[in-house]
DNA sequence: GGTCTGACTAAAT
DNA sequence: GATTTAGCCAGAC
């Protein structure tokens, strides 16, 4: 495309990789793509992700929806959560070490 | 073109 | 253990 940087499209890559039902965090992503401290980077790359990226399984650390402001709804975050079979309360997901999904951990090999 | 802020995280206080 | 500081980099003013 335009302008691509590898880092965002590594990031769209992974976020793609994500199976239904589960979530993961920026940092999770940003330490596999080895920039674990431009966890932000994550976060802004997601802004300007494609609908193919499933950014509403992508939360902060601590499970929470911090990015549900960039979706059409702040709500519909929540909704895809859910409809996923994860529970969200109080905007954070619940039992999220349970749907938590570390590409490290799973792809990392 | 310098400054501020931001979908973050970890370490320090 | 909760709050603050620092680090990262890119876009907006």
């Amino acid at each position: 495309m335009k302008d691509n940087p590898n880092f965002f499209n590594d990031v769209y890559e992974v976020v793609r990789l994500v199976p239904h039902g589960k979530v993961t965090s920026y940092g999770a992503i940003a330490n596999y793509l080895g920039v674990r401290r431009s966890a932000r980077m994550v976060g802004w790359a997601m802004n300007g992700a494609p609908q193919d990226v499933p950014a509403h399984r992508v939360l902060n650390r601590n499970g929470l929806l911090t990015g549900k402001n960039a979706f059409s709804t702040p709500t519909l975050m929540q909704e895809l959560l859910e409809k996923e079979g994860i529970q969200v309360k109080n905007d954070q997901v619940v039992n999220l070490k349970q749907h938590f999904w570390d590409p490290t951990t799973e792809i990392g090999l």
